[in-house]
DNA sequence: GCTTGACCTGAAGTCAGGTTCATGGTCTAT
DNA sequence: ATAGACCATGAACCTGACTTCAGGTCAAGC
């Protein structure tokens, strides 16, 4: 199955003009062209997903962009691109706990006015120490208020 | 308990330039100052938690600036307040759903480049059928591969 | 009273990651 | 054979979020 760039960049949900913008920058060397119109196979395909967790790992373009210059290297490559792919799963799974703790702060606040939406003031909810809090509150405030 | 900008800096990881430009902003409404230096103080530093987690999801100087505005404004913005810290909570908790997705892209490439290294070559492991893989790695499999 | 270090300002500069524009080619259906 | 919906290009442009710079203030320690 193959698909034009206007197909693939609905199945990501992004705009052509990205799909073009990360084949300039290398992003998805070699691909197979039909009377200049780029066809997206299944390789190419692959290669977006990866661009897609890459990026959220933090990556910047012009290192996504040397992966894909190992892709084609070839096998002599292979450790690096491990060594990459374990490097970007810490970095993603140190991200996702700082994520969790702005969740948590997220959630504390949505308590904290909800309850001075109910008072009509912040008076009684912002006086109140932390260890009154409801429990499961109390343990949202703590995580987003721990130490770094 | 009242810190210089240098501290809040380290406190939050940041540097002193983007503290500043909070302020300018209008990020910091109504900072204290002692002879030209901002005083930051309990309200500052829990001002800076927020700007972290509504920045972590995804919303915008401008945005935060506006939430600013509400905190300065008084109780008849709770609601506006309320609904906005429910909403960047959604959001945060479908970008962290994104996320695991990406870890276990992550986590399955992994497994692929340890298995082709082992290999020295690719050809085995990008041949298997994905129901051939170990079943823990067939579920961060599809997760990965699952529609958007 | 002078040096040092940390603070201040407004204006300009930087950078990543796209996006837009002007112009033109190619297919498919009517 | 013409319209409409795609596709293409290079170059210029834009945006958000900082960062840097030049020049100045202030308090503390020697």
């Amino acid at each position: 199955m193959t698909y034009t760039i206007g197909q693939a960049a609905r199945m990501f949900g992004l705009p052509v003009s990205t799909l073009r913008y990360y084949d300039r920058e290398g992003l998805l060397p070699g691909m197979e062209r039909r009377s200049g119109a780029r066809v997206f196979g299944e390789k190419e395909i692959e290669a977006l997903r990866v661009i897609e967790c890459l990026k959220a790992s933090g990556l910047e373009i012009r290192e996504i962009r040397q992966f894909m210059a190992w892709t084609v290297e070839g096998p002599s490559t292979y450790p690096q691109r491990l060594a990459l792919f374990q490097a970007r799963r810490k970095a993603l799974e140190e991200e996702l706990g700082q994520l969790r703790r702005m969740l948590d702060m997220l959630k504390y606040k949505c308590w904290y006015y909800e309850t001075a939406c109910a008072d009509g003031s912040e008076e009684r909810v912002g006086a109140m120490a932390p260890d009154r809090f409801p429990p499961e509150i109390q343990a949202l405030y703590d995580s987003a208020h721990s130490v770094g």
